[in-house]
DNA sequence: ACCTGAACACCGTTCAAGT
DNA sequence: ACCTGAACACCGTTCAAGT
């Protein structure tokens, strides 16, 4: 009881972050509407009106937890490797994925190119770009480690970036379902994937 | 005129194609309705059912001409280099990345995961293949040449598939936008990340 | 300050009807 | 065979009104 009246007490925007979240999750952006997330959080269908500006901006709230949530693991995976950045970059590219896996329909939204812009609220933005950096910050101690290559550090981030990124993509959409069947075929497949952008595919 | 009443002859069909893909590339497919694109064919908004069980449908029909384009593109970037399995795979992971960068919103239809599956009409998951096994016949053909290692070249397709994949995404979703602002930028950047792939990422 | 309910324009889909 | 127009349930958004 204390819940429903709490919803109007400042707390309806997390409800309906809540509720949209698992709408999401469980019917894809596409077949979720505003009313039907007002809905499963006990309010009317305008009431979100007062906490988002728009249906775009819901998504982004939504896309936002999903962002939150994949800064968090691969800094847990990062700071399982101290000192090791080769261990650090495979174990950050593993989380990746492995989000991208259990959270397919969460993980179209967040990088499927649905959300539009708005320019006016560019935190989404903000939080890709500072896990770029930690990317770029790996790749940097590995160089001064001797471990990876010398050369523009940004660039080889970005080549990492875009393998894992390319891999949980394919992964996420499904392309990947009849080559490697379950979760751990796919993220043993990811590890030997991960270990030819390490050694190229050129012969040495 | 003879144009306006061929529409009932035969090939409503390839207008509402044409048109729906003029309006996909224009406003995005989250922008785009069935309604919309019969306007734009110029005829009612329930004709299009005549030819497409369902709006799916009709998205996975735009979708089949964005593949069909790229199949294209990649055939002749690789038939400009016979013999070169390296600038072959080059010159296909470039064509690939120039189709998102030139249509970044029928890249997205195509692999943002908005269409549904429906199982029944799978020719964009065998057209999709069929683009994959081409890939593999570049890796197959260094392998032989000896220019690329050893070892399971469905593995090593995957892998370049996901990079180029991957950066494609980064670049239509706008994402690279302001690390390479215009398109020659984003294409030398890909040129670079391609060349990482292929000496790989650690020092020799 | 926060939420509701009616209203509007638009949407996907179905179906009887027209040629 | 192919297309139309009315109809239905649903949607995003606005706005006056309630507490």
């Amino acid at each position: 009881m204390s819940k429903e009246s709490s919803y109007h007490h400042g707390n309806l925007r997390e409800a309906l972050l809540e509720a949209g979240t698992k709408l999401v999750e469980e019917k894809g952006v596409a077949d979720v509407s505003l009313r039907a997330v007002a809905k499963a959080a006990g309010v009317s269908h305008t009431a979100p009106y007062r906490h988002f500006s728009d249906k775009n901006a819901m998504l982004r709230g939504i896309a936002a937890t999903g962002f939150r949530l994949l800064a968090q693991r691969i800094e847990e995976a990062v700071e399982l490797h101290p000192g090791n950045p080769e261990l650090q970059l495979s174990a950050a590219g593993v989380a990746y994925v492995e989000l991208a896996i259990e959270h397919p329909r969460l993980h179209n939204l967040m990088f499927g190119g649905v959300l539009q812009d708005d320019a006016v609220d560019d935190s989404l933005e903000e939080r890709s770009d500072q896990a770029f950096k930690g990317l770029v910050g790996i790749i940097a101690l590995g160089q001064q480690a001797g471990v990876f290559r010398r050369g523009d550090t940004d660039e080889l981030a970005l080549t990492a970036w875009s393998l894992v990124h390319g891999f949980a993509m394919l992964a996420s959409t499904g392309t990947l379902d009849h080559r490697a069947g379950g979760q751990e075929a796919k993220l043993a497949l990811a590890h030997r994937v991960a270990n030819h952008l390490l050694s190229g595919l050129a012969k040495r």
